[in-house]
DNA sequence: TCCATTGTCATAGTGTACTATTACAATATA
DNA sequence: TATATTGTAATAGTACACTATGACAATGGA
């Protein structure tokens, strides 16, 4: 599924949706480690965005201990040992948030089921594959 | 739960994180029709944000719908939800409310798929089959 | 060695989020 | 009528997101 939904009229700033994006491919196995990450200038491409905001999410995604640069060869995932605890630290933010949607949606009648429903449809829609 | 959990560190612009938590509360019902929101320098020290985000935040959720405001008197929660309303059915709400789900998962840096993912557990525990 | 590819950095320009400040308009109350 | 409270608006300054462009450093292969 590796295409990119980045919204830039939604107030979010690129480069969040981007790291999300990356984090969450990542957490997800999809990219496992020792994955060579796409290059900053052929993702700049992909999703259209400047070289410069790329390598400002690649450098973010550093920090938090996902991934592992080297000039001259590229970006690649590091081992799972390295991300496990910030990927605790973002679990933990879901849970939260995902009881939250639950209480709007009781409390509009609308039962989970038909809420992911309805959501799947949406990301379908975005990724035209 | 009335107070607020507003991140000048996210990333995410403050009047975006700020007009979801309002939307959340009149959704929930924890701020019910008639409601008055708090005054808009009021809010601003509750926050601690400027008068002026607060009171484009108010002006953006009054042109969606949820509020009013009167000069001199206040803001205050409509009587009658106006996005719910004029949507034609079922359907249509469960769509602006999916949209909305998705713009909160974004501002916080989480994607569909993760969310959905936690969801599914949710509903599994709740109604072990 | 030469050259292409990798990530990084510096500069400069544009747009906007946010702030502080001040002033104004509408409403309620004494 | 005064006075306080409400939301609104104008101005100006700071910070930063994003862009374009160009140059540099490390790597690897011909």
């Amino acid at each position: 599924m590796s295409d990119w939904s980045l919204d830039g009229s939604s107030g979010v700033p690129l480069y969040v949706q981007l790291r999300q994006q990356i984090i969450s491919r990542i957490i997800t196995g999809e990219w496992p480690p020792g994955f060579q990450l796409p290059t900053v200038r052929q993702l700049a491409v992909d999703v259209r965005i400047n070289v410069n905001t790329v390598s400002k999410v690649y450098s973010q995604v550093e920090q938090e201990g996902f991934i592992v640069t080297q000039k001259g060869k590229g970006t690649f995932v590091r081992s799972e040992l390295s991300w496990r605890q910030s990927a605790q630290g973002r679990g933990e933010e879901l849970q939260q948030f995902a009881k939250l949607v639950k209480e709007m949606a009781d409390a509009q009648g609308i039962s989970l089921g038909e809420l992911m429903e309805v959501l799947t449809d949406m990301r379908n829609k975005e990724r035209p594959s």
